[in-house]
DNA sequence: CGGCGTATTGACCACCCTCAACTGACGTGG
DNA sequence: CCACGTCAGTTGAGGGTGGTCAATACGCCG
């Protein structure tokens, strides 16, 4: 049994959780596995219920969002390139699943990547401790939330942002310390991941922009000067 | 092979990790484990640093912090009675725990525990699980931390107590409309945990109060009288 | 009683939100 | 080709929520 070329050439290869697979068991889900693109802002999976099928993502950024009655919205985490997508065991996901960018996901049937972990204790391992980082992140935001300021959030979440993208490029432009690279996020989507309004983030960035730090051509695309002094009024 | 005492008479017991291991695995685990008692405020581990121990909250309410180098601080979780102290496998634990109240923890070896998980699937199933649901929560936490208002923030925090303090004490108490109990946090931690200051939240209490939703004897005691004003003032 | 730590209360102020106008890029249609 | 609408982002002016600082009250214990 040969591995499809679908998985071959996986983008997330080495970082994707399947890439600990067993041959032959890699193989056989590579042939129930099947791609899903989705374009800029369309929706992916609701929150509250049950989806039958995770995924993979292959390329772009997708947000998980959580919502309150009454409008308000808060980004609770960004998946990029080989991150899981997906809430298995019983309950359902209590966010909703949004394409920041253009995204492609390797998607699988509930049920039968339920029991491959069931049948690969290797896969539920990763996936466990994938879980933890998951807690460790999203523990690491509520510091961001709860006590940084309008600057030091917008000079986290840039930071951050280049730090994800980069592994999408080549390696060489990740190793010039002027690192540049496209926004997956618009405004109104860094602000609510943020805890803040569109306004403050846009004055946030023109002040980073007139200290030098960063340097903004058009609105989406970023070229961060100074990754050091970023990184420090990141706190 | 029989079950100790300590562990036959679990205050834990139905809810803890442990209480899917088969007997004879529960016996040799109890055989191993040991008690600690903390004093409130009292230090249980550190950031940064691997713990050689794993343990299961038995009595008593924990928290686990964050610290930014100047010394801001924020709450990003706590546990309570029947809840899982610490990081298993290889990273060591991003945050610091802390007696919120005098606490009492069942303690068993890392690698033993490790093993454990190793050796039983199911332990590892419900430890997964529970994981998951930390994420969940912390994801929660996002939301208010970012788009709640003081108010909102210190409802939703209240009535969070009330419902994990009320399983401490007896099931009538917990049927019985107007909810009292004791604060396990002092208004620094309930700040620390809100994103907020402290004479905030005290203001917050205060208006709570005046509008009768709750009724606070002494700083530390607290009587929800309408459970469902609460919940609506939280979102 | 005095001392200490925690909580409350008040006065003031700053950061961020709100509202509104404006700009620039892009696409459509006359 | 330009007029027009739309949408995202920017910029400005003003206001409010929550932060800051300081004084006071309260509970606890020696």
């Amino acid at each position: 049994m040969s591995i499809r070329r679908t998985c071959a050439i996986c983008p997330a290869k080495e970082d994707s959780l399947c890439h600990i697979l067993p041959k032959e068991m890699l193989s056989r889900l590579s042939r129930v596995a099947h791609h899903r693109r989705y374009s800029a802002g369309q929706f992916i999976m609701g929150a509250g219920q049950q989806q039958d099928w995770f995924g993979t993502v292959l390329s772009g950024v997708v947000k998980l969002t959580k919502t309150m009655v009454d409008g308000r919205q808060q980004i609770v985490g960004l998946l990029f390139a080989s991150d899981f997508l997906g809430r298995p065991f019983g309950a359902d996901s209590p966010y909703a699943a949004e394409a920041a960018t253009a995204a492609e996901l390797c998607c699988f049937d509930r049920a039968y990547f339920e029991d491959l972990m069931r049948g690969c204790p290797e896969l539920k391992q990763l996936f466990l401790e994938r879980t933890l980082n998951e807690v460790d992140a999203a523990r690491d935001w509520m510091l961001l939330l709860g006590r940084k300021s309008a600057e030091e959030k917008v000079a986290s979440l840039i930071l951050l942002m280049a730090k994800r993208m980069a592994r999408e490029m080549d390696a060489e432009a990740t190793a010039s310390p002027p690192v540049h690279f496209a926004l997956p996020l618009s405004r109104t989507e860094m602000a609510e991941y943020l805890g803040l309004r569109i306004e403050t983030v846009s004055r946030q960035i023109r002040r980073l922009r007139a200290s030098g730090v960063i340097q903004a051509e058009n609105g989406r695309t970023i070229v961060v000067r100074d990754v050091c002094k970023l990184a420090e009024m990141a706190e």
